[in-house]
DNA sequence: ATATCTGCAAAGACTTTGCATGAGA
DNA sequence: TCTCATGCAAAGTCTTTGCAGATAT
């Protein structure tokens, strides 16, 4: 690195565990990104992330922030959408306490998204049978899945259009 | 245009009126578009298509296609999506012949990318009525939804990782 | 007749990559 | 110590936009 000087990385637990395991490192870049995407509820773009992270620590650069995004969708702790705006969102997906999975409903006019899970308990039985169904008949192992609706917000929906 | 002479389009039908509906001109390009379209099967991309339409008629350009699969998203005759590769993907939604939704399962390794319809009617009830629940209480208007699996297919499935 | 469309090329936006150097185990 | 990770900046890709001139109705 250029004139950067990192304090050492003495982090340790559950997610020091997770990158150990999946055979990476757990530097203090990681887990900066891990904090700002931990701490935020909402859909983070790669750049916002950046933007965190660089409030914090600006010594963290953009390609670092694509390169541990797509690693930890890779390794199925973050997952990534596509609201329809031309990037890339990520949101935490699994942490230290657990899951916390979602759906999403995205308005086409003003590009609102809101997260739901209200219904997930009931769309959790239909998708894991339509998991199972699919599995067999196409030899898929299914990991995880998309879920999103879109159409008009409250706000949209009243100026015609 | 600079140089470049459509025959003149006397199309007619089903498609015009769905642009004249909309307050659209059913042009010559967006006719050779919708016929790659509606011909293939395939989740195309705007080059895809591109290329397509360019061997029947080199005088259309990339830029219209790409207005054009935006216009066609919008009136919702076709429908967008994002397998992961950073380009986006089209694919008829409704034609003459009627609706012909379905959902994917993408293989996150390889890419391949499975059409289904099969399970459709068992998830069509839930999607309805978990629409009906997220109107209510979101006071959204829910015009389409995406549903995608993420998992590995029969081939990587075998060579671990 | 005239508001809409189009091709071309250039600009924009997001993401990836190469390389020398720093950091984790 | 010996890989792996990072910053910076440059390059890559996909997509959008401006404009003069053609086209649908």
């Amino acid at each position: 690195m250029q004139g950067h000087f990192y304090r050492r990385n003495r982090g340790s637990g559950w997610w020091q565990g997770q990158f150990k395991g999946c055979g990476y490192r757990f530097t203090f870049p990681r887990r900066l990104i891990l904090d700002v995407l931990s701490s935020s509820s909402m859909h983070l773009s790669a750049e916002d992330v950046y933007l965190e992270v660089h409030k914090k620590y600006p010594g963290v650069g953009l390609a670092t922030v694509y390169r541990t995004l797509e690693l930890l969708v890779q390794m199925g702790v973050v997952s990534k959408s596509d609201f329809g705006d031309g990037r890339a969102r990520y949101e935490m997906n699994k942490g230290p306490e657990g899951q916390r999975h979602h759906h999403h409903l995205v308005c086409s006019n003003c590009g609102l998204v809101i997260d739901y899970a209200d219904f997930i308990d009931e769309e959790a039985k239909l998708l894991k049978k339509v998991e199972r169904g699919l599995s067999e008949k196409y030899k898929f192992e299914i990991n995880s899945h998309l879920m999103q609706f879109y159409g008009l917000c409250e706000k949209c929906k009243g100026k015609k259009d």
